[in-house]
DNA sequence: CATATAATGTAATTTAATTACAGAATGCGT
DNA sequence: ACGCATTCTGTAATTAAATTACATTATATG
């Protein structure tokens, strides 16, 4: 059992003063691993020996090892969890509430999403004569983001936010070529219809999408993320990180599957970069 | 990252002695939590003086420090590790690493944030005539996200990938605009170039970019996200990832400064969108 | 080869934690 | 309710640990 949990459960043996150590670790873990046993003894208001006393009752050889296994248990606990901001957050708790439900969203995106599909999607893009990234309002800018990996490649590929030019790329497909629709309700009326015209030209439809939506009905292969959403702030976050690693992910798998003289070309790609940049050596001295 | 992390991947910059104590810690992890600063020079064959070095050397405080570190980073039983994709993975191991070590990249991005910095950015973004992000290349799609969210604020926003377009829009800003620059090396001489200009038209100037990089000079408030990066995909995945987390944290802090009221805006943008999408209940039947 | 710089160790100092002990509080039997 | 025993808690002394200051040695540079 971790110590925090020995704490809380072992309540009951404590003394008084030893409670007040307990109310006070438990109230501030992260500060007590970095304080002195003076420090502690001090905000629980209690003596030194105390403090060490009760580190020995939860069977710790005292306070600096009490200190480790307490450290231990922080790291263990507390895995990001989906915790809604709420109007009298302020910054601090706003920025770590966003930062860890992205987290958590994202643990959920791993657990969920289908392997074999991944693979499945890989094999398909790798053999595509052309790939095109659909995607309207929010997902736009994923889609944007896939044709700035993909573009690396030296594939054909295509990027469109606009449904007039969505419609005519996706009527122009062909046998061989793979649209990949972003969505993340699945619901977008527009974008169903962009994958039904391209999947009656032959093409091989793949979705970025949710699980059994109108979109997912229409593709050849759905890659589902259906990761928790704080609808509360009525704008996409979390489910647009998560579509972006799987952009990550099929950008990977795709240069793993295209082996290693094929990454010496993305190495060239990114040292084309060098010029637009200041150099990183000058600029350190 | 965990100091574990830390000492592999700073080796070099080791001296022979630290080395050896690194050897040391690296062999027998457990055991070194355990023990003292003596018993560790011992093992090491080194003296005590030196052990603190390299404890210091790793940013820790001391001795005792450094083995609260070790004892996180044993106990987290390398959940979100920056694991590196290598070319023998398969999907699953590729999938797998991709969504770790992003998540360790958040948590990581997380921890460094400056909070100050954050809420003073929110406070020029309230304040802001007009809005304007800049990116190029990666970074575009970070922007076009912006742009995405603070729209729906109801507040002049543009955003342009397009040099020219950046800059005749950094010359026309004047006092009370607010432009912001994302770039993740932030040395990026175009993106340099529409920082200085629109400073001299009196704008304020945000940069979502590196610490102390040529872009930051040129702002008036820094956001610094320095996560680490599997440079071997010559891709920036997680850097990318952790801006645009950093914008949701931006937007959530306009809407939570601006009251209840103007969250029910929100809700009308975002019901506005169901024109254009399948019910979800019809659907659902 | 001489000199400067960095690295390492020794010894002194400081800081922190523990122990020993004494006084206070609490419980229990009469 | 009173006295004794037991447990709890704090003070002060002691011990252990870590850090600092300084001296020495090694290494690099012109």
């Amino acid at each position: 059992m971790n110590v925090l949990e020995k704490i809380v459960t072992s309540v009951n043996n404590f003394s008084k003063s030893e409670r007040k150590v307990a109310d006070v670790i438990l109230a501030n873990p992260q500060t007590t691993i970095h304080s002195s046993i003076a420090a502690l003894a001090k905000m629980a208001d209690v003596s030194e020996p105390t403090v060490n006393r009760f580190c020995r009752r939860l069977d710790t050889k005292g306070f600096p090892d009490f200190k480790l296994h307490l450290a231990q248990s922080l790291a263990n606990g507390t895995p990001y969890v989906n915790r809604h901001v709420e109007e009298e957050d302020g910054p601090e708790a706003y920025t770590a509430k966003i930062f860890e439900s992205t987290m958590a969203a994202l643990d959920t995106a791993r657990q969920r999403v289908d392997i074999n599909t991944v693979n499945r999607a890989v094999d398909v893009l790798t053999q595509a004569k052309k790939i095109s990234f659909f995607g309207l309002g929010a997902s736009a800018s994923v889609a944007h983001d896939a044709q700035n990996k993909f573009f690396r490649f030296n594939v054909p590929v295509v990027c469109f936010d606009d449904i007039v030019m969505q419609r005519m790329s996706a009527i122009n497909s062909a046998e061989g070529d793979v649209v990949v629709c972003i969505s993340h309700t699945g619901r977008t009326k527009n974008l169903c219809d962009i994958a039904a015209i391209a999947r009656e030209n032959d093409a091989t439809v793949i979705g970025i999408t949710a699980y059994d939506s109108p979109l997912a009905k229409e593709c050849t292969l759905v890659l589902s993320l259906d990761v928790p959403e704080d609808t509360d702030m009525y704008m996409p976050m979390a489910s647009r990180v998560a579509q972006l690693v799987l952009i990550d992910i099929l950008a990977t798998g795709f240069t793993l599957r295209r082996g290693t003289k094929f990454r010496e070309n993305l190495k060239k790609v990114k040292d084309s970069l060098r010029g637009s940049r200041f150099d990183k050596k000058d600029f350190n001295n």
